[in-house]
DNA sequence: CGGTTATGTCCGTGTACAGTAAACAGGGAA
DNA sequence: TTCCCTGTTTACTGTACACGGACATAACCG
């Protein structure tokens, strides 16, 4: 570790194999369960069989990038931003859409940070409702 | 290329230098305005005087990581969302936050997107109550 | 004038991440 | 046995995000 990482790049966060239990062992379990074989399921994802492999099995520093994990979800019938958020990701769409209000985005996530489920919906709900209404104002 | 890639690999993003019009000259001006030297600043944000310069001129292939441009904007006096934001990245807090509700913090990010600031700030403000008033629910 | 110091820059190197390729071992079917 | 399909291991690749040393230039000081 260089001199110049005494500053600020403390929390570079832990490192595991894997990030929450188990992102590869799930996919596993619902590739088999569809009935696809390794060799077969990667070709359907676009990756090799190997890289696969290594995944199913959490040999891998990290996770395939979300578009990967997409593909996979579709082919899985799971829902996409689920297995994203198992690998660790961020769905490939959220980050235009917060960089486009670089202030007012971020604020509201940290607004409604630690909110349930049904919470975020009464927002989503909201939203919505502003949405139909035109801006008012 | 790989045969691997012919799948869904498509939009990988454009690859530019730099992603809008200028992140590095930009942190430059604000550098030389608040007298800081190139070495002295560097210094202080915790990356090599080199990779500053490197930055600056947008001699990168992509800009420095969240972290350091956090510290650079706290140094400049600069917001750092707006910072990152410029950069093409995500404040390092906002990842967790979503992955803690997958389905729904993307449903409402979804949900905001092309959103005004004012009618962000309305979101915001209602966020705060709901939290203020305790769970209904 | 010559030496020191401060400025920014060029070129080469290193490590982590996100994969690929080739070769391999084991199980069934013909 | 041979063939083929299963999954696995080892080694390699390219790009991102940095660091280090050497360098050119200009200013300053004696």
């Amino acid at each position: 570790m260089s001199v110049y990482s005494k500053q600020g790049t403390s929390e570079r966060q832990p490192v595991m194999t894997a990030q929450k239990p188990k992102f590869g062992p799930f996919i596993r379990e619902r590739r088999t369960a569809k009935g696809y074989s390794l060799r077969r399921f990667a070709e359907l994802v676009g990756i090799s069989p190997t890289y696969l492999s290594h995944v199913e099995q959490d040999k891998v520093d990290s996770p395939p990038t979300a578009d990967r994990i997409q593909k996979m979800a579709e082919l899985l019938g799971e829902s996409a931003d689920e297995l994203i958020a198992m690998a660790g990701r961020v769905p490939e769409d959220l980050p235009k859409i917060i960089q486009s209000q670089p202030e007012a985005m971020p604020a509201l996530l940290r607004a409604v940070k630690g909110f349930t489920p049904e919470q975020l919906k009464r927002l989503q709900d909201q939203a919505a409702k502003m949405r139909k209404e035109g801006d008012p104002q």
